[in-house]
DNA sequence: CGGCTAATTGATAAATTTCAAGGGCAGTGG
DNA sequence: CCACTGCCCTTGAAATTTATCAATTAGCCG
């Protein structure tokens, strides 16, 4: 009965992108399982490889499956800029050609993941879903731009960890005393508008004020309650 | 032949919304007039009137024929934070309830827009036009979020000028010698993540170095081509 | 034990904010 | 017609935040 500890313990056919559009959509065992039949057979790629538009279709999602990946705008100066972050679960859209603008889809550590037959959509119970996955995703873009336009250093950083936490819970990871976090430091700060110098100070003084440990690849958040506060971060399932 | 001057000469029957789709589209008459069937009566709004979600929908349109409109959301000490920009023409997407996060969108001026029946994106000739135009609204999305994150002041205020200027040629408004810019400092000082002042000294700087020169209500780019060069600006159209 | 890459530190410079006032201009009412 | 009022734009000086530059340290993998 807790869905958490029966997805972790059975890792073999815990897909965590199926695991978030179940609860997005609030579907039964039948839907979820239509959603999985969608997933063409997952692809493995390794850091820095890029994702393209697939099936001849203007707009294309993949399902990421495990590893992180960006998108990313690079300046012509080479100042780079993550423009969005996607975590294991994430339908991540990608455009074909200019409708992607100068962006580019890139893997942030090695990943896996599988592209999702647009005709899923087309599907009674999953006809809500795209809009649905759309709204969010757009959420997200309005939580960056408000974190790098209104946020100091130590709000961003609060407030992102915040929210990957989230969304990782989001897509059936237990993210209760710690949660995957692979990216570097440089990588978070391209993300969060910031030097890597400043990111490490602005990290090491979380971590002084006790609200967030480091462990091996990942972060626990000490106080997630006091630190929403602080970075005025509303839960995404609000 | 010349649409721009077309469009400004008759203004009794200009729709800046339906000549937006038109061209996003590459409609033909009637294609552009289904689109104009579809939109609601006008209605007039005040400064600071709230725009919300309609039709008992979890999300709609509604197309802005006049005055600016933004999508704005407040942090808890009272900062303020501009998202997203709205200008005439633009289809304003809105979503009710929790959909919408904390944001809220809000007329900057007093403006005219109409709500869009959903069911025209079912028509043929428009159905792809849906995707097309929330593919540009994320374009524009991500364009803030590159000027938030990796530009200074300078940079950050001369690539949002040509985007507007852009925009509101993309909805058949001359801006060839000048185009409309009715915000204030503060409010472009609140959707580039600056302070009033700091904008203002931004803004003196360009038009000290002749690249901007300041109408009555109105803007004109004086080297459009160097400014682009300078801020790293794509055009949208590319 | 190298040889990486990533994290950390210190010192200094630059960009941006804050605070506090002035000035311009348009509409309004006497 | 003129003073008055309410925005909005503009200025100056000082304080803060963040970036830059340049090493140094830590960890991990073969």
């Amino acid at each position: 009965m807790n869905v958490v500890s029966l997805a972790r313990s059975d890792i073999l056919d815990f897909n965590p992108a199926v695991e978030r559009v179940r609860r997005l959509g609030e579907l039964d065992q039948a839907g979820a399982d239509r959603f999985a039949a969608a997933l063409f057979p997952p692809r493995r790629q390794s850091v820095r490889a890029t994702l393209a538009a697939e099936l001849n279709r203007p707009v294309t999602h993949r399902a990421l499956l495990s590893g992180w990946a960006g998108r990313v705008r690079i300046l012509a100066d080479g100042r780079r800029q993550i423009v969005e972050l996607f975590v294991p679960g994430d339908l991540i859209q990608i455009e074909a050609g200019a409708l992607s603008g100068s962006d580019t889809v890139v893997a942030l550590t090695d990943i896996v993941s599988s592209a999702v037959d647009p005709a899923v959509w087309q599907d009674e119970p999953l006809t809500a879903l795209e809009l649905k996955v759309g709204c969010v995703a757009t959420r997200l873009l309005r939580n960056q731009i408000m974190r790098l336009g209104r946020q100091s250093a130590y709000e961003r950083l609060g407030h992102l960890l915040l929210e990957l936490r989230e969304r990782q819970a989001a897509a059936g990871f237990d993210v209760r005393t710690s949660f995957a976090m692979p990216l570097t430091q440089e990588m978070l700060g391209e993300a969060l508008g910031l030097t890597t110098v400043h990111l490490n100070r602005t990290m090491q003084l979380l971590r002084r004020e006790l609200m967030v440990r480091s462990t091996r690849n990942g972060v626990e958040l000490l106080d997630p309650d006091t630190l929403a506060r602080m970075t005025d971060y509303q839960p995404l399932s609000a």
